[in-house]
Order: C-alpha cells, then sequence, then structure tokens
DNA sequence: GCTCGTTCATGTCTGCCAGATATAGACCTC
DNA sequence: GAGGTCTATATCTGGCAGACATGAACGAGC
C-alpha cells in the first residue's frame, strides 16, 4: 500500500485483463503496450512478490507445475483503480538522436543524415506495427476498444511526425553539405 | 575509457561549449538541451571526478574559490568525438497518460479527457517555449546554429503532433461520454 | 529411449540514474 | 547585521534496465 510504483501499476494492469504468469505480464506489456511501456524481469518478479504478499494478488495452480499464474484479488483492482487515478509521473527526457544532432557539427552532415535516416526508419517501422495493431483493436467488440483505438493514433500521429520533420531535416542537411551535395 | 556512459556524453559535450562548474552544466543541460536531455546533480559530479580521473577533463581556479570550474583536455575532445559517434541507445518508453488512457475504461471518459487535457496543456507550453529558442537560435551566428534549429524543429513537430491528436481524442471521449455530453 | 534445441518461467546481480537531502559560501536587501 | 536567495558540491536511497544463471517442459530427430 505504500509509495506508488510504476511497476506494480503495469502488473496489476496486465493481470486486470487475465490472470498470467510473470512471464507472460511481461510478454503482454511488451506485445501490447511497447508502444508505450516497458518493464524488465529484474522488476516484474520482486513486483509479484510484493503485491502477492499485499494481498493485492494471489497464485493459483501454483502445485505441479512450475508456473504460477497470478489473478487480481478485488483488493489489487481496488488499488489498481487508485494508482490509474494518481497524477502521471513524467519520465526524463534522453533522447541521443537529438543530442549528437545538436552537437552535429562535431559529427558534419553526413553522419548527421544517417541519424536522422535511422530515426525515420523506425518511424516507418512504427507505423506499419500500428496499421497492424489498429486492425486487429477494430475488428474487436470490446468496452476498452475506443481506448485502444486512442492510444494507436497517439502513436501514428507521433511517428507521422517524426517522418516529416526527418524529410525537412534531411534537405536541410544536404544544403548544409554543400550546393553540390544538394 | 571503459564503458560508455550517457551522463559521462552529456557532460563533455556541455563542457565542450565552455568550461564549467557542475552546477553550470546542469544549468545549461535543463536548459539548453531541457527538451531532449536531462541530468541529475547526483550523476553529474560522480561522472565529472571519474572524467577527472581519466584525464579528459581539468579543473581550474580550484584554488580560492569554492567554484571548480572543469575545461576539456585535448583527450577529452577526442573522447567526446568518440562517443557522439557511438550508436544511439534508445531509452525505454515510459508514457504514463498513454497506460492510462489504455485501461481508460476504468477511469472513465471524463478523467480521460482530463489526462489529455494536460497533454495539450504541456505541449502548448512546450511550444511557446521552442518559440522563444528559435528566435535566440536564428540570431546567432555559430556554426551549430543549422543544427540547433534541427532539434528545435523535432520539438515543434512533435508539440504540434500532441496537439492534433489532443484534439481528435477529446472530440472521441466527448462522443463516448454519451451523445449528450457532446 | 536419448539427446538436443527451443520455449516457458523464475529469479539474481550489477550498475545507471533521478530525486531528495545536507551543507555552506557569496551576494543582495532591508 | 539579519535574513533570503543563488551558486556550488556532494551523498544516499531506491527505482529500474539489462545481462546473466538456472531449470522445467516439450517437440524433433536419431
Amino acid at each position: 500500500m505504500a509509495k506508488p510504483s510504476q511497476t506494480e501499476l503495469a502488473v496489476l494492469a496486465a493481470l486486470s485483463v487475465r490472470p498470467m504468469t510473470g512471464y507472460a505480464a511481461r510478454e503482454a506489456i511488451v506485445t501490447e503496450l511497447g508502444m508505450f511501456w516497458s518493464e524488465s524481469f529484474g522488476q516484474i518478479y520482486p513486483a509479484l512478490a510484493r503485491l502477492r504478499e499485499a494481498g493485492l494478488v494471489e497464485a493459483v495452480q501454483a502445485q505441479g507445475s512450475r508456473s504460477a499464474v497470478h489473478r487480481l484479488t478485488p483488493a489489487g483492482r481496488e488499488r489498481l483503480v487508485e494508482l490509474l487515478r494518481e497524477p502521471v509521473v513524467a519520465s526524463p527526457p534522453r533522447n541521443g538522436m537529438l543530442l549528437r544532432l545538436f552537437f552535429g557539427d562535431v559529427l558534419g552532415p553526413a553522419a548527421c543524415a544517417e541519424l536522422v535516416l535511422d530515426a525515420r526508419r523506425r518511424a516507418e517501422e512504427t507505423l506499419a506495427r500500428l496499421a497492424d495493431a489498429r486492425r486487429g483493436a477494430e475488428a474487436e467488440n470490446h468496452p476498452q476498444q475506443p481506448y485502444w483505438l486512442m492510444t494507436v493514433s497517439a502513436g501514428e500521429h507521433a511517428a507521422r511526425a517524426t517522418l516529416a520533420w526527418a524529410d525537412e531535416t534531411l534537405d536541410a542537411l544536404s544544403r548544409l553539405g554543400g550546393p553540390a551535395a544538394g
């Protein structure tokens, strides 16, 4: 019940969909929330242990099998709502590509163009994965479906902004590299 | 010379602009790179000590005054180029707002609209600060000026994308809240 | 029936890092 | 000269990622 942990929020949220092992919870977070969230094994298992101790989740079917499926208790469901209502914790920005571009003079226009092209490629890949996610969500009939589409749309807007910026920036870089390189 | 640290890269980069105290380096990172980078005191001072020990920076004027101004050595400048050339380390995503929106069913449309409005407000503020930064950069005549403008532009594209997404999403949420609330 | 590779599953360890906190000199104001 | 703010340095706690260690289950091939 103490200090709100980001990991515990994500684990509770994942388990609210369906009971899962820690391993499966991590899989679900990577594949379904991967566009805007991430967790590591090193956090998930200690978090599950704490949640179990606090009575927020319970382990079922831990007998014969090695796998311990965890399920939310009613208290866990309450705690999830409580954590969701807490103010959003902003994660400090750390964009290595923009840091390098800011000191682009040191690397030169060609190396900078490589960095921007990389970012552009990643944005293209993101758009493709989001198109899949959108098709999948649109085929569903679930109370959370409209919310899923909103998060997909957030990713699409961000990725398209990256594409537009990259094209603009590649143009500027080619002009920096000398008119002959344009 | 060992494992490349993100903090050491940022500190070397900051000191490459001009010699500074640790405190001033942190100020510079917050104010000038704050849109895409962050550092804490708890990292800067140990990093400076390591860099000093490795001969990459040197302290000057540490005698009478309490303040220790640090300056890049030639080896430090080489190391900076080396670190800038290293592949970008991607920071794992953690967007608490989108996590909450994904489980928006639990909170309800009104609380979700609050979250989106918050994000919209922050994007507006970001755009205002970036407009200042752009004016400042455009007034300069510096070899790095075009690169500064590219990073400013990245922030502007991202912020405008957030605005467009927020408006679209607020509209969708108002329709979810029932046609009467639209 | 045995080995081998893969997947599922649980955990530990190291080290990066943010944020809070403690401390104190410098300078300014009233 | 008392109090407040800014500059400056440093430490400590705890969240967290990523690499690693370990082993069960299971199918493929011999």
